[in-house]
DNA sequence: TAGCGTTCAAAACATACGTTTCAAACATAC
DNA sequence: GTATGTTTGAAACGTATGTTTTGAACGCTA
């Protein structure tokens, strides 16, 4: 275990496959071998390719959830106010800066939630409720704060369309880099994109009940 | 070609398969078994599996396509003014109402979308990109004459946000349909759904600038 | 150093996949 | 009614997949 370590190497290597391919579209083979291990060691230390997705997952989720948990209990207790600016704003930094030192990261972050997300049925998504719900439901609730006159379950629905618009984005952002470059002569990163993202976020869920 | 047809029971069936599980995750002899036909025939028919993917799609895109064609030119003639809400009222009327037939068919248009648009670099965008580009950059033009005072680089971005949150939501209903019958006591449909989805994206794209 | 649990490597296994083959069945025109 | 082009049916092909097996290499403890 001196080197980046078996384990290490296969979930760097498949977090970036799986984000760049879909989990089916990878095969263990194509992780094995661009990882530099044997094809065996998939099945000996996660047990399974299902179990290697999770284990992707745990460990891109955890710090994102634990930070975002952590930064909800400082609001909390510093009686930081509850506005869909300051919730939306501390989200997109955390997504953005879960992973200092890898730009990267930010990218493969949310090509992963992308691919959760618009998977079939699978456990995965069972997964992800049970394992992650709860700081969901807390950011919910803090939403609700930010926005008392609002119906729960109508707030409910805006949250999803604006979890959608920002994984949706900037999940499918390569093909849409090279839209904005051929048309407009311009580039664009993750950065830009959700500093463009808030105020279409703040403006939807804050918009007037029909 | 009596009865409803190899071709369009193959076409059927791995419209609904495609929706429910995914490209990949469906094979041709879960198609060919539940329609009811030789496993040799979708290669036949259509050439391939990619083949009947793109086939899929034709038979759904290309009526609405069609039909927002259609009516943008209507507008264009009657003189409609150009408004966020008389573009996106008209698009989701089209996307719940092209196929009145079958209700059940709104959620597979959705489904179909949201596969297609989180799949990876694969030939189906560039695909779907030549065949409905033009549609889509005939709408963008509207929506640029609805809010002239938009820089087009936002709009643009705005636009697909939008374009997120209608598919990501719409394509991941029933789960979202599941959760709001635990939590809220509440049965929800498609047409539901867009209803509370209109403000959301009016509010977004009209939001003032950063 | 001997022993033992852990990790790795190479190969094989069983299965599922998309695709192809080829003959039979069918429909249609002459 | 025969001939011809089209569609179907059953089987096989070749390949890629996830998984398992077996034994060697390694690291640590006694």
């Amino acid at each position: 275990m001196a080197q980046p370590g078996t384990v290490d190497r296969i979930l760097d290597t498949a977090e970036a496959l799986f984000a760049q391919k879909g989990f089916a579209e990878t095969s263990l083979r194509a992780i094995t071998s661009k990882a530099g291990v044997n094809l065996a060691a998939v099945n000996y230390h996660f047990g399974s390719k299902e179990a290697l997705i999770q284990a992707v997952f745990e460990r891109f989720l955890s710090p994102f959830s634990e930070a975002l948990n952590a930064k909800l209990a400082e609001m909390e207790e510093t009686g930081t106010p509850d506005t869909p600016e300051n919730l939306l704003s501390l989200i997109s930094r955390l997504a953005l800066g879960t992973h200092p030192d890898d730009p990267r990261r930010a990218a493969i972050f949310f090509r992963l939630s992308g691919q959760a997300y618009s998977q079939p049925v699978g456990h995965l998504r069972e997964y992800l409720h049970k394992q992650y719900g709860a700081v969901f439901s807390r950011l919910q609730d803090h939403m609700q704060r930010a926005l008392p006159q609002m119906p729960p379950r109508e707030l409910f629905w805006r949250v999803q369309f604006g979890l959608g618009a920002a994984i949706f984005t900037l999940s499918g952002m390569e093909s849409l880099k090279e839209i904005s470059r051929n048309d407009f002569n311009m580039e664009v990163t993750e950065a830009d994109i959700t500093r463009r993202l808030l105020p279409f976020l703040i403006g939807g869920i804050t918009a007037p009940m029909p």
